[in-house]
DNA sequence: CGGCTTACTTCAGGCCGTGATTTAACGTGT
DNA sequence: ACACGTTAAATCACGGCCTGAAGTAAGCCG
């Protein structure tokens, strides 16, 4: 309803771009020839455009096809050193900086544990910082050519005015105390590249759906399942936000209104079900002392010895599981469910022939047909592939164009006249 | 990733006058130059293509705005009987056909009840061509002036190709025993007009978000309540279709993992708890023989005359609602919830403050802040209207270009050579 | 070495939106 | 009455874009 008129005949070439650009990308060589054929472009596009791609150095020639008679062709690439991706994690006990070229290969990466300040905003915006110089040092990068720092953080993030250079940035992070942290803002006091901030989990979701098991699918829902349990959604091949960016929270849907009470106030949330912590406080024979994933670890441990507590805890999890994933099912009509999550990842292999019979029984027959449930291809270390992929996801869009630096308009007066 | 690229210099204007033409449509009568300050257009195109538009006899000038010493702005409108639409409601009882000019004014409407063979295929899509046909008649509108038929079905609607012309239309109506009835084909046989075939309650949920209480969000999701539950998500001004535009099937969202038995075969369905047929049953005290609608009526009746039983299952009503419409919030993060449906509007001024007071209880407190919880202003008999804007929606969408025949490609190779 | 096939490049032609300029249609002040 | 200032709309040169056709390059095969 509110759709800006397209601008001028230059967006066109801007589109071009892109879709040659993002098809070279994700769809590996291919020659111009090829790249026709799947655009719809005519030849004389094609050679105009990679020209001027090849000319900014954004891809490179690599080889070419054998013909049976004609002219081979040539084959196209994405130049993985033309450009750099930074991509952070701010977890649970660590911040997580690591630098990729453009074909995601991780460059350099440095981790620094949050020490004896936790969350504290201003401790983890120096450690980030101090990361960020650290990798971009040690390669010898040149700033210029990172395309963005993409950072994977817990709780909601609005994001303010997209047009705003990330100033508007705001984290709510109810578990690590984070109220209304103006990330943008602090970060951009000590850096000028562009900066990307989204919920880790869902990162890792988008790290997903580019290179793991949700490849190359337009609707699916990554479901996460740690501590806490949450989703990513895909929507037609794009992040579903929601109005304010925290579409998406399925940790706190009601599998028993009335039911358990939740960390979030709430009662019946699926998370004081089957979350990582709701499991092993409710199991109780955790060795003390240990960790959260050494907890659920002893748990499936005792569930595969037989013990029968242990089982039946499982078991009733992957009930709620798989009717929670009904509800997915039902609400957003996927063509795929993905289970990740370092605690899904964990009991994936035992819970989920009875996760997939559970949704089957809950969900509605028509859209569960359409759906396949399966298990992540990554580990929780994706998170940084997948923050990095905020920056790449806005370079490949914009056909290939470096952002401009914070402060520096797009176009200066005097560059019109130059 | 798939995202076809743009084709030619062409499309832009297809895309301005779609701009236009939705501007004018949406907010009334406009002069050129706002039209201008709006849509970000220079004054020389919005000239070239208003001019374009008028040719075409799609808009029409209506009156000027005075002016204090300057040429005054002459306002420009969509001219209403330029083009016709029609809606059809395949209802519980009747099947209803309205036709309409573009300014959504019914000029004639025919309702034809199901008889006694209820919902056979055959017989209901003879009652829609046979309406088809007579409000056509009726008001001596020519065919070629009607952008497309619109249809309101029960039921899980798959699209197929969007190329085919509505020929790979198939419905899954689960409550009326329809089973993957190929409906876009069987009325193709009696029409030659665009045919455009959604869920009813989807098609509500559409008139409430272009003319109701979602009017101008961008977000938002129509909770619809009758005999059963269902939703209409609108994301990003869209409906939110999914892979099979089964998307936003919420009535069977489980609110107790194992509960109450539910019509759709599983257990702990929403629609088990709340749903209209459910609540009379569940209350037992309506009279005998009378319709879901009386029941729910007179439970109501008793309800406000302090009776405790009734007070107590519409409370739980209230809470299951609330409960799940906090699923919503967290999920989708609209910017508003619209209850609608006859149920809805009818039991909504009493449950509406206990609804939101339990959405608050069960939602998480960000996205809930950013949600308003309103009632629908639109009853049933929108259907209709919701269903004429599927093929309107594709009119302003292309810019204002009437739709091709079935069987006639768009452009013969004779109307190239005149 | 000439002929054939296939991949890529070049170029004229038709459109498009911008932005400057021109024309149109008003009030106002003298 | 009439010139003047003001604002809206129309016109037009310009730089750009994609297409489609014609031309060129680069391999096979006989």
């Amino acid at each position: 309803m509110t759709a800006r008129g397209k601008k001028t005949v230059r967006d066109l070439r801007r589109g071009s771009r892109s879709t040659l650009l993002r098809r070279l990308y994700f769809d590996g060589p291919l020659s111009r020839q090829e790249l026709g054929v799947i655009t719809g472009l005519s030849a004389g596009s094609i050679s105009n455009v990679t020209g001027e791609l090849l000319a900014d150095g954004l891809i490179e020639e690599c080889g070419s096809v054998e013909s049976d008679g004609g002219r081979p062709r040539i084959l196209l690439r994405v130049a993985a050193g033309r450009a750099h991706l930074v991509g952070v994690d701010v977890g649970e006990t660590q911040v997580r900086v690591a630098l990729f070229d453009l074909a995601r290969t991780e460059l350099a990466a440095s981790d620094r544990p949050l020490a004896g300040r936790g969350h504290d905003v201003d401790h983890v915006v120096e450690l980030i910082l101090a990361g960020l110089a650290e990798v971009l040092e040690r390669t010898g990068t040149d700033p210029a050519g990172v395309l963005g720092v993409g950072i994977g953080v817990p709780g909601i993030v609005e994001q303010g005015e997209p047009a705003s250079d990330g100033l508007g940035i705001v984290v709510h992070g109810q578990t690590v105390g984070w109220d209304a942290v103006p990330l943008g803002r602090l970060l951009r006091a000590g850096t000028d590249l562009p900066l990307f901030v989204d919920n880790g989990a869902k990162t890792l979701g988008q790290a997903e759906m580019w290179f793991g098991a949700g490849r190359g699918l337009r609707h699916a829902v990554i479901a996460l399942f740690g501590s806490g349990v949450g989703a990513c959604v895909i929507a037609d091949g794009a992040r579903f936000r929601g109005a304010t960016s925290s579409a998406g929270e399925w940790g706190h849907t009601k599998v028993h209104v009335g039911g358990r009470r939740c960390r979030c106030g709430a009662r019946g949330c699926l998370e004081a079900y089957v979350g990582a912590e709701a499991l092993v406080e409710r199991w109780g024979a955790a060795p003390p002392g240990a960790g959260e994933k050494a907890g659920l670890a002893a748990l499936l441990a005792a569930a595969e010895a037989d013990e029968p507590a242990a089982g039946a805890l499982l078991a009733e999890a992957a009930e709620y599981l798989g009717a929670a994933i009904a509800d997915l099912v039902n609400l957003f009509n996927p063509e795929r469910i993905v289970i990740g999550g370092w605690a899904g990842l964990l009991l994936g292999p035992r819970l989920l022939p009875a996760i997939r019979a559970a949704a089957t029984e809950y969900a509605l027959r028509f859209p569960r047909e359409q759906t396949s449930i399966v298990l992540g291809t990554l580990g929780p270390e994706a998170v940084t592939v997948g923050a990095a992929t905020l920056p790449l996801s806005d370079f490949l869009e914009s056909g290939g164009e470096f952002p401009g630096r914070a402060g520096s308009p797009a176009r200066t007066p005097s560059e019109v006249r130059a």
